[in-house]
DNA sequence: TCCGGGCTAGAACGAGCGCTCTATCCATTC
DNA sequence: GAATGGATAGAGCGCTCGTTCTAGCCCGGA
């Protein structure tokens, strides 16, 4: 929210948000030192501590919400490309596809990597994952809504879309290969349609 | 491999591995302090640095593989169980969501975590972890030939099975809920059932 | 009885961790 | 010009990390 871009300079608070979703996209929670994210933002310690009294982990709990704010923007892009919900869902992949190899394969889900860190160890940080995944769903399941998709089918599937994105980018990654993504296109896409109101 | 439950006492060996694979299992890799993973294994650091002269990453890799082997045993079960590949992936997904919450949604994949955390940062485990992902696939992909599907198709789906479960399980851990597995399981069907030669 | 190698044992080391703390800067306000 | 308070700055704290190292245990074969 705010200003994501238009100035060109963002405040001390924004940058090291964005640095700590960055690293924690590529290496989750417990693998980006404070003081690394804190020399690649541009700020300092002590700037940190001021913007988020809880240290670390309220940072962790900002760097979260701003990537689902990302990715959101992203799924949205794919799922407004295409009118058909089954032809949207596959152009997503092929967004997905795109932004991964392009960064040479680092930037995955921005999420993941934390949320299966921090599972039943910082409840924080699993409840603002979880919201993200539920907000993606969220973003899926009024697509299908809005082309008639009945109700249960509409949520049963956004939940299927979402996770087979999801692992399909982590294969993607581990393996250095488009390859997941796309077939997880053709399927999903084939899955959507099968259900076509 | 070898005796894995059969013998009274695991030598000091399998017990680290199998330790290591548990704990990596539920925090990944970096949130596994080798001092810890000495203490629940029974064993000492001497022992670790005998039979792993590379250390925790040597020791990583053994338990990766291990994990390995213990979700392909869940794989092969499911797909056993029944004759018909798509009931039989449907069945796959009863047993992650059984296996899941018995363990108080902290058992998820064995490999996920630890492939997200290492992915550009130590390819040793990597690796290891994308074996493990060919490996399932590997799994899926020979009940299908076996039940007459075309080859290409047998394979992408493997994949799309594979990726979908993972993806499900992640967010089955993070919302403690069997509902992502169970509906994955659905549509899994439907999906490998569409494709019945 | 002695030996020797597979294995166990845990104290100690240097590096790096998240965080605290005091000092300082500087735009805004009287 | 002085005072104020948000923001910046980074040295240093206590702690834990993975690893190294030396010493000793156990037990089958000579």
């Amino acid at each position: 929210m705010a200003a994501t871009g238009t100035k060109t300079e963002l405040g001390t608070r924004e940058r090291l948000v964005r640095t700590a979703s960055r690293l924690m996209q590529h290496g989750g929670y417990e693998n980006t030192p404070v003081k690394q994210l804190v020399r690649e933002a541009g700020a300092t310690l002590g700037s940190l501590y001021h913007f988020f009294p809880g240290g670390k982990q309220e940072l962790a709990v900002a760097a979260i919400h701003f990537g689902d704010e990302e990715f959101a923007a992203l799924l949205r892009a794919g799922l407004d490309a295409r009118p058909d919900p089954a032809e949207a869902v596959e152009a997503v992949t092929g967004l997905l596809a795109e932004a991964l190899e392009a960064s040479d394969w680092r930037d995955g889900c921005p999420v993941t990597a934390t949320a299966l860190e921090t599972v039943g160890r910082l409840p924080d940080l699993q409840a603002a994952c979880a919201r993200a995944f539920a907000h993606w769903q969220e973003l899926v399941a009024a697509k299908l809504l809005a082309s008639g998709y009945p109700e249960q089918e509409a949520r049963d599937l956004a939940i299927t879309v979402v996770n087979t994105l999801e692992g399909a980018e982590m294969t993607a990654q581990v393996t250095q290969s488009r390859t997941p993504l796309l077939v997880a296109g053709r399927h999903l896409a084939r899955l959507v349609a099968s259900y076509r109101p």
